[in-house]
DNA sequence: GTATGGCCTGATACACTGTATCATACTACA
DNA sequence: TGTAGTATGATACAGTGTATCAGGCCATAC
């Protein structure tokens, strides 16, 4: 499961510590909140963040498959509706995809830099966007309650090279 | 959807005319662009019009079935591609569905506002949230070119009602 | 200990969304 | 008229997501 491809950040950082982080800030979250991260779900959550692209629900679905059984479609979605539920991870409506989420703390959604060039994708979660977005919707008579931004261009790495 | 979401609510606006506006300016445009405003291209633009909510592909597919021939879905795509890339039409990415643009002169991509209740969706195009997006990230690194900006709430009629 | 109920997963089948490919028809222009 | 480019027809398939029912696991109650 060490592949290659699926580590191709150009930045050369440590993604091992990144999953770890990951995994046992879901655990303690989960635990806090008394919801069940079973090792299915451990396992997607894994899988999500095996690199920091958004991955496909049928791209986990296959990796899944070096278990004993194979797993069919709603294994899977069930797997994400429950990480996403619990801010573990996000949806990228464009891409339909799936990406992690490092500070899932409080339950939110970010925006999203979408790298056309390495396919990485980073979090903003920034509270002037957010509020911006609230205040001109606001200003037309309309109630946001959830917010989808994804914004696709070049990462800085990708500029530099 | 439920049955709420498939009720149009009682703007008492002129529809009929919002769809004349529309075909109108796209024939225009499409003079000036020395593009191809087809029979075809022109009636799915028309069923994309036929509410402002945002029409799916295959309703599109559906109710082009009225005429001689039975199109198959890339007849639709085919067309709807054309009419996106034109500004004429929008692409609602957390709907998998498309919504008619009320002014493509120049090209653009818009806010969208998803009202939950009713179903219609209006577009912003505030050049606040486009500079604020792009200055944001680019703080972060990133050149952003293309933005998609999706919100779900309640809309003033839906609220008021 | 057993029963009950809730939650999680397995499994089948299907619906919805979008594309690859080749063939045919039409248009514009030389 | 001939030809190149564009638009559509038609078939087949790929990718994404859901409905539904059945079985398994675990905690609490009796
Ligand atoms: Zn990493
Ligand atoms: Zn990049
Ligand atoms: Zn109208
Ligand atoms: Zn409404």
């Amino acid at each position: 499961m060490t592949d290659a491809a699926l580590h191709i950040h150009p930045t050369g950082h440590d993604h091992a510590a990144c999953v770890d982080e990951a995994l046992e800030t879901a655990e303690t979250l989960c635990v806090e909140r008394g919801a069940r991260l079973t090792p299915l779900r451990r396992r997607v959550l894994e899988l999500v963040w095996s690199s920091h692209r958004p991955v496909g629900a049928y791209d986990i679905l296959g990796r899944l498959d070096g278990s004993a059984r194979k797993p069919a479609p709603p294994t899977v979605y069930r797997a994400l509706d429950f990480l996403i539920e619990h801010g573990l991870v996000h949806r990228i409506e464009s891409m339909n995809a799936y990406l992690g989420c490092n500070h899932p703390e409080q339950s939110h959604t970010g925006q999203f830099l979408i790298c056309r060039e390495c396919g990485n994708v980073t979090e903003m979660d920034d509270d002037d966007v957010r509020q911006t977005l609230r205040r001109k919707a606001a200003e037309r008579g309309f109630d946001a309650r959830s917010q989808t931004v994804e914004l696709v261009g070049l990462c800085a790495t990708c500029r530099a090279g």
